[in-house]
DNA sequence: AATGAATGAGTTTTCATTCAT
DNA sequence: TATGAATGAAAACTCATTCAT
C-alpha cells in the first residue's frame, strides 16, 4: 500500500512537473493535454487517472507551490527582524526560490494570476499581499516607514516588482547569472525602501 | 477615395472595439469570433474582411496600444521637466487609462502572454521598459537620483508596479475610484523616488 | 449600343480567359472567383454582371470552345477525303488547336469531362465521340478500315489517345516542340490506322 | 501489439472504404467528412485519428491503388509472354478493376487532377507509363512490334484508351455488362496492335 | 495502473453570392 | 458599368474527456 502511494505520488509530481514546463512554454489554453502526456512519457489517458481535469492541474500547480511559499512569508512576517530586514529576506526568499525553476513562476505569475476563471486562486495571492502588507506596516508602526506611504499600495508594488524581475528572467531580458540575482535583490531592497531620490 | 477609405477606418475601429469589450468580458480564449460581430452589430464574414484571424484582432489591440503608448512616453521622456515629475507623468499617463477604458487595460492586462506570438509583444514592451529607463537614467544624469540604482532594474520595478496595480484593479482587489487612482499614483511616484524608509 | 456591346464582349472574353488560366491552374473546385476577378485585372463583383456563377463560366468556356471545334470536326466528316486521311486530318486539327492554348485543354479536358455535374457537357462530348466514331465507320464501310473493331470502341480508344497526348503536353511529361507535335500526330495516325504489329 | 495494429489497419481500411464509397457518389469536394465517418459508422473525430484529413484520404487511396496495380503490371512487364499477350494482360488487369471494385475506379478517374498535391500522384501515373513503355519496347526488340513508333507516344496512347473507356463507363456512356468488358478488351489489344486498316 | 482508441460538441474559417453606392 | 463591402451558410478540424481492453 505504501509502495504504491509512493509510486502514486510519483507519478502525479511527474504529470504536474511535465504540466509546467507546458504551461510555461505554450499558455494553459494554447496547451494540449496530450501534450502534457508526452512531456511525461506516459499515455495520455494515465493524466485522468490522476487529475479529473486540464483545470486541475493548474490549481494543484498553484496551491502546492502557493501554499509553501505562503507559509515561509509568514515565517518572516512573525519574526521581529527590523522591518527594512523583513523586506530584504522576503525579497531574498521569492526571487531565489523562484530562480530554481522559472517555468513554475511563468505558470503562477502569467497564467494562474490572470486567469479568469480561478477565483480562489486569487484570493491566495490575496494573502500573500496581506503578508507583505504586514511586514511593511509594522515597518511603518515602528517608526522605520514613513506613514505616509499606503501600506496595502506599498505591498501590490512590492509585489509586482518581484513579479517583473522574475518575468524578465524567465524572458531572458534580464542578466541572470548568479551576482545578478543578489544584486537584483540589492536593487529592489534599495528602490523600495530608500526610494531613487538622492538623500539630503 | 479618401471617404472609403474612411469607412474601412471606422468598421476596423468598430470591429476592435467590440473584441475589446468582449475579449475584456471572456478572456481571448472563451470568446468566439461570433461574438465580436454581434457586439459590433456585423455579419459573421465580415470580422474576417478587415481581420486575417481572431489572432490578428489581439494582435491588433496590442500593438495599436503600445505604439500610441509609446509615442506619448517618449514625449515625456524628451521634455525637460524635472525626473521626478517625469516619472508622476508617466505613471498617471499609465493609470489613468484604466478610468479611460478599462475593458482596454483588462485586455492588455489579462492576454499579453497568450499570444503565440508574445515575442512581438515583449518587443513593444521591452521599448517601453527603455523609455522609462531613459527618464530615470537623466534624473540620475542630472543629480536628482542617486546613481547607486541600476537604472535597468529601476525601470523595471516601475512597470511591475503599473502593471500590478492595474492588475490590481482588473481583478477587483483594489479600490479604483477616481480619489484612488490619484491616491496610487501619488503612491507610486512616492515609493519610487523617496521609499519606505523615513526620511532624517 | 454597337460600341458598348463590343466593349461588353471583350469583358466577356477577359474574364473568360482569366477563368480558364485559373481554372486551369488550381482546378474548378479550387479556384475562387476572386482568383479569377483577380488575374482578369477587374473587382470581382464585375464577374457577376456577366456571369450568373462560376459554374457558368465553366459551361461557357466548354460550350464556346466545344461548339467551334464540333463544327470543325463534323466538317471532316462530311467531306469525302479517305478515311485514313479522315483520322489524319482530325487528329492534326485537334492537336495543334489545342496545343496553342493547354490551359483550355486542361480545363475542357479534365474539370468539364469528369465533372459529375454538367450532364448536357457530357452530352456534348458524345456528339464529338459520335462524330469521331462515323468517320470510322465510314472508312469500314468502304472497306478501308476493318470490320472487326467496333467503331464506337475505336472512337473511345481515339479520344483517349488524343486527351492523354494533351495532357502530356500539359504536365510536360512529353516533349512539344515544333517538331513533336507532327511526329505525335504522325504516332497516333500510325497506331490507330496500322497498329503495333510488324505487317507482314 | 499485433492485435492492436491489426485493428488499427481494420479500422483505416475500413475509413478508406467509406470514403472510396462517398467520394464515387459525390466527388471529393461535395463530400463531407461526416458523409464518409457516417458511412463508417463510427464517430467524426475517428476519422482525423487515422488520417490527417480530408486531403490525406484521398492522397491514400491514389497512392494505395496506384501501388498495388503498379506491381502487378511490373509482374507481367517481367514476365516472358509475348508482347501481344503482355498488352493483352495489362488492359485485362486494369479494366477488370472496373467489375471488381467501380466506385474506386470511379474516384480515380475522376478526382486525379483535383488534389493539389498531384505532383506526387502524376510520379505514379508515370511510373506505370514507364511500365508500359517497357512492354511495348520489348515487342519492338523482339521483332514482333514495328519499330518506327515511338515506344513513348504508344505507351501514352495505350494509357489513353483505358482511361477513357473507364471514364466511359463512369459516365455510363458506354456499355459495361461482363460480356461488354471482354470485348473492350478484345477491341483496345486489336487496335493497339493490329489497328484499324484491312490487313492485306 | 496503463493505454490510446473513440466520441462529438464547439469553433474557426472560407467563399459564393448579393447589394449599396 | 464598376466596385468591393457585407452576408451567412457550410465545412473542416480540434481536443477535452470517456471508456473498453
Amino acid at each position: 500500500m505504501t509502495v504504491r502511494t509512493d509510486r502514486q505520488a510519483d507519478r502525479r509530481r511527474q504529470i504536474l512537473e511535465a504540466a509546467v514546463h507546458v504551461f510555461a512554454k505554450n499558455g494553459f489554453h494554447t496547451s494540449r493535454v496530450g501534450d502534457i502526456a508526452e512531456e511525461a512519457g506516459i499515455a495520455y489517458g494515465l493524466v485522468y487517472h490522476y487529475f479529473k481535469s486540464k483545470e486541475e492541474l493548474l490549481e494543484t500547480i498553484f496551491r502546492d507551490t502557493w501554499t509553501q511559499m505562503l507559509e515561509r512569508v509568514r515565517e518572516v512576517e512573525s519574526s521581529s527582524v527590523p522591518a527594512r530586514e523583513g523586506v530584504r529576506q522576503v525579497t531574498a526568499l521569492l526571487l531565489r526560490t523562484w530562480r530554481r525553476d522559472p517555468d513554475l513562476v511563468r505558470v503562477l505569475v502569467r497564467e494562474v494570476t490572470r486567469s479568469p476563471h480561478v477565483q480562489r486562486e486569487i484570493e491566495e495571492i490575496g494573502h500573500a499581499m496581506k503578508a507583505l502588507e504586514a511586514i511593511i506596516r509594522r515597518g511603518q508602526e515602528g517608526g522605520e516607514f514613513a506613514p505616509d506611504v499606503d501600506a496595502r499600495f506599498a505591498a501590490v508594488v512590492w509585489y509586482g516588482a518581484l513579479d517583473e524581475v522574475l518575468t524578465g528572467w524567465v524572458l531572458g531580458q534580464l542578466p541572470d547569472k548568479d551576482g545578478d540575482i543578489a544584486e537584483a535583490e540589492r536593487n529592489i531592497v534599495a528602490l523600495l525602501v530608500d526610494g531613487l531620490a538622492v538623500r539630503p
